[in-house]
DNA sequence: CGGATAGCTGGTCAATTGCTCAATAAGCTC
DNA sequence: GAGCTTATTGAGCAATTGACCAGCTATCCG
């Protein structure tokens, strides 16, 4: 034991929560990834004296870094929210190395890897909770995951791009059946708690295999313009005043 | 203005809920009615004081008809839930006068229309509360819906039917890409509360139509073997590939 | 009309809630 | 080691909670 006192900084191991006190930075993370946890597990109702139990803390001390229980709730909901997305995705399904199918399949592992039981919860309590899901997760979901999506189905379709084409109602909408499809197999497993395999990742590839059959030639009938169906009245009228007669499909 | 006392039941109407005194019977209903949809909409911690409110009654009377609060929960949740099913589908499923997609299409219309903002905020609920879910929801599900599915879906590609080849693990799954897609249409709608249309037929029958061009191919793929039925997904996955290139597809 | 049954209410209790504040003590600087 | 800063605590307050009960009164029956 030799007698640190001569260095500035002896290794204070900051990340040791059993400390008795901790830098106000260090300990505002720390309460809020345990009250993450926390109100994931056991509900946004239940009382900040249990999550100061389980913080080995006083329950005062979350007032002094949080001015309320709502204000940290909605913290814990912003640094999830953000958590969630990872722009590397937008490259993995750009890279044509790999099949179409291979590189959906990765994503959407990665995906439900990420979120977890934790972001699952927590999300699906934020939207009962009132909390402005439309933009929090909604805006981002479009343009972190469906736009990179339908990117990479109209290139392996040999479709125009963004540039050339906006992305219609029907392709988000496309986008959105896998989506939808791999969102239910977490909430399957972590809100309904049914039987699931610990490893999602076979029945994620079953769900991009069967979407991307069917994906393919949908896309093709929102592209060559004979099955609109899906789009709303104005869409359509908006999308045939855009073009003058139809364009002309080169790819087979 | 005739004087009714002649008669033994002057029209009581019953259903009216302003009535001072109701029977019994009808009480505990229109408690149990306004709990749910007050539930579903306020969350289980919201106070019975409130509910009381909302039903123009005094808070004691609750707990003259259920006994505690989780006891009332409860009863909510075993009646949304059993509302849920309807026995027609199987019918509906098997009536092959309509083409398979028109089938699907519609029955998901009804599930969705059937299950409402109610049943699928009270679901969600359900889940993260920790009622039994797999038992109330998973098991009904696969019952009434995914195995007619799937018997429908089987009939369709002329495979054999459940007497001759029982339900694959793998099958079930595939009806769950669609059943997840459009649940994932009412979570969306009622839990994020994302601008959606009022309508939603024309989404479901979208996630129908994708579904299932991918959906006849996997169902082949998973019955070109020998009886699979006691593998499961990765299990067959490994097989399939130890086994000669890509299966023939001798359909359209 | 008048008594009796029973649906309903107002008032109340103990426990729990979010939140505050004066007092304590951990860990830094000299 | 002394002294100072400040992270942390324990006690406590007002409001709300689930649950209960004695009494009120709407409704029915003779």
């Amino acid at each position: 034991m030799t007698k640190p006192s001569s260095l500035p900084k002896p290794p204070p191991a900051q990340d040791d929560a059993r400390r008795k006190r901790m830098t106000p930075a260090a300990r505002a993370q720390h309460i809020l990834d345990e009250a993450a946890a926390f109100f994931a597990e056991r509900g946004l109702a239940t009382s900040t004296r249990e999550l100061a139990a389980r913080l080995g803390v006083a329950q005062a001390l979350i007032y002094r870094y949080f001015p309320s229980k709502r204000m940290l709730i909605d913290k814990v909901f912003e640094t999830t929210f953000a958590r969630l997305w990872d722009d590397d995705w937008t490259m993995l399904l750009a890279n044509r190395a790999q099949p179409l199918e291979e590189r959906v399949a990765r994503l959407y592992v990665a995906y439900l890897e990420r979120a977890g039981a934790l972001s699952v919860r927590l999300f699906v309590r934020a939207g009962l909770e009132g909390a402005d899901m439309a933009r929090r997760y909604s805006v981002p979901l479009t343009e972190k995951l469906l736009r990179p999506m339908i990117g990479a189905l109209r290139a392996d379709s040999g479709l125009p791009d963004f540039d050339q084409a906006p992305m219609l109602r029907g392709e988000r909408e496309l986008a959105m059946a896998l989506h939808g499809a791999v969102v239910f197999l977490g909430i399957r497993k972590h809100v309904y708690a049914m039987p699931m395999p610990d490893d999602l990742s076979d029945l994620v590839r079953l769900q991009v295999r069967v979407f991307l059959d069917g994906a393919r030639r949908e896309l093709a009938r929102l592209h060559d313009g004979t099955a609109e169906d899906s789009l709303t009245v104005q869409q359509l009228d908006r999308r045939r005043q855009r073009r003058a007669p139809a364009p002309p499909d080169s790819t087979a």
